[in-house]
DNA sequence: TGAAATGTTGGGGCG
DNA sequence: ACGCCCCAACATTTC
């Protein structure tokens, strides 16, 4: 008689849902009674998608958390690396005579390529493959204008996709994963050296956060319990702990957006005092990363390209100094300063601080929306290929539904609105630590500074305000506006 | 999911 | 008491 290991085994690809639960190609696999081997490929070639390095530290870990999950219910992860992850795929799949090869959908045009282009190697070679939905609540072409295009502006796009049926409720993790009788050699994760070394810039890291999908699930039950209340305003000040910290797990698909959605919906239906306009507020954040991989979707060439052709030739003032001052947090704006040295120290930038140095980069110092959309690709754990690339085209205003040109930040009153005691700044500006609340987010007008200005030596010495804000706002206007007139 | 400029209003000081 | 001015405070418009 034949075990059930003896058969082909069935290939679950694991991509960017690195979880078990809510894992469709991993539950179809196990359903179909095939010994399941599931693979992970680190992509060796170079290409814009290649994360940046404070990816790579969450990567490693997140690995790390799957192959334990993975092997506390008898299964085991292969990982592989190579430049090519679809002929990799198939190369396994040829080797250890594969029945099928599942994996959760991508939607990227290369990786779209990349996986058509493999569906049709294995169909030549008589392996059946299947994809399924595992990132995404509403995928981008089932949310269409009654036209049949997709939609232009978030909210009616929203609407849409709230006025559909409810995605389904998030599968269970399969209780066990029936290996194959034999396995594929398999890479040691450490070999890989995603993690940083002389210098560990990633040593803050480690104490906020808790790759995996133990850590997704216990970071969204302790934001239901604790801070779904109040979320809508809340979320607008970055000195408080008010944002869900989803961002990393959903970016590794840790968590699906339906276990999100649906533990939202629970919440709402057994609490006490239901926060209903917070609810809504925190499901339409999960809606933006939906609207931004539709984006990505109908328009693969978001991450480098503007949206709107007529920003193609807009007048940016590039100026190396300019964006390393923006990048090392030394502009002499202080909530610019601590968002930019917050990223570096915690691989996180709160949301509310992201658009202001977005603005800061873009529009005070007329530098391309690329060079910041690079920069937060390489520094943020949670640097997304959809919401990455089109939050920063928002700000641009070169974007769908994008920020109107003249919306310019100021930093001093957003800083005065947003983080009114000044806790944020101090906390990771530490030369500010001792300016008090009135003059804090603009220290140039404090006695202590001033003071000290003119015996200025010392590395503690924070920079004076490196470009003026009035002059700033001037030159965006009058660079925007020199786009009005052409045809779009 | 802006900010600044401009316009309007109303209370209070004061000649 | 009255008109005038100043200027918050708020509303509207413009970039």
């Amino acid at each position: 008689m034949i075990k059930s290991n003896d058969k082909p085994p069935i290939i679950v690809w694991l991509r960017q849902d690195l979880r078990l639960a809510d894992q469709p190609a991993l539950t179809a696999a196990v359903a179909s009674g095939h010994p399941v081997l599931p693979v992970y490929v680190l992509d060796d070639g170079v290409h814009p998608l290649a994360p940046g390095g404070a990816s790579r530290w969450w990567l490693h870990h997140s690995l790390a958390a799957l192959t334990r999950d993975l092997q506390r219910r008898g299964g085991t992860l292969i990982l592989r690396r190579g430049t090519s992850p679809g002929r990799m795929i198939e190369a396994l799949a040829i080797e250890f005579n594969a029945a099928a090869v599942y994996w959760g959908r991508r939607y990227d045009a290369a990786e779209i390529e990349q996986d058509t282009a493999l569906t049709q190697r294995l169909g030549a070679a008589g392996i059946a493959s299947k994809s399924f939905n595992s990132s995404l609540l509403f995928e981008p072409w089932t949310i269409r204008t009654l036209s049949g295009r997709p939609y232009q502006v978030f909210t009616q796009y929203w609407r849409a996709c709230r006025s559909t049926p409810e995605p389904n409720a998030p599968l269970p993790a399969p209780a066990k994963i029936p290996a194959p009788a034999h396995l594929p050699a398999s890479d040691a994760l450490d070999a890989w050296a995603l993690l940083p070394t002389r210098p560990d810039w990633a040593q803050g890291f480690g104490p906020l956060w808790r790759p995996g999908e133990t850590g997704a699930a216990a970071r969204l039950q302790e934001f239901l319990e604790d801070r779904l209340c109040g979320y809508k305003t809340e979320r607008d000040l970055p000195d408080r702990d008010g944002t869900s910290g989803l961002s990393p797990h959903l970016r590794f698909g840790e968590i699906s957006p339906r276990q999100i959605w649906h533990a939202v919906r629970h919440h709402l239906a057994t609490a006490k005092h239901p926060p209903d306009g917070d609810a809504d507020r925190f499901l339409a954040e999960i809606g933006w990363r939906e609207f931004s991989y539709s984006l990505l979707y109908y328009h693969p060439q978001i991450a480098r390209e503007p949206l709107k052709p007529q920003f193609a030739d807009f007048p940016w003032q590039v100026d190396a100094q300019a964006l390393h001052a923006w990048q090392r947090g030394m502009t002499g704006y202080p909530i610019v300063d601590a968002g930019m040295r917050q990223l570096r120290a915690t691989g996180w930038m709160h949301n509310r601080v992201r658009m202001i140095t977005a603005s800061f980069l873009i529009k005070h110092l007329l530098q391309p929306w690329q060079d910041g959309e690079r920069w937060f690709w390489d520094t943020l754990v949670d640097a997304d290929p959809a919401s990455n690339a089109a939050s920063w085209q928002w700000v641009a205003g070169s974007g769908a539904d994008a920020s109107p040109y003249f919306r310019v930040f100021n930093p001093v009153l957003q800083g005065k609105k947003f983080d009114p005691n000044g806790d944020y700044v101090r906390r990771w500006v530490p030369e500010l630590a001792r300016i008090e609340r009135s003059n804090i987010h603009e220290p140039w007008t404090a006695e202590v500074l001033r003071s000290r200005d003119t015996s200025k030596s010392g590395a503690d010495a924070y920079p004076s305000p490196m470009i003026d804000l009035m002059a700033g706002r001037r030159r965006a206007l009058a660079a925007f506006a020199s786009l009005n007139g052409r045809v779009s």
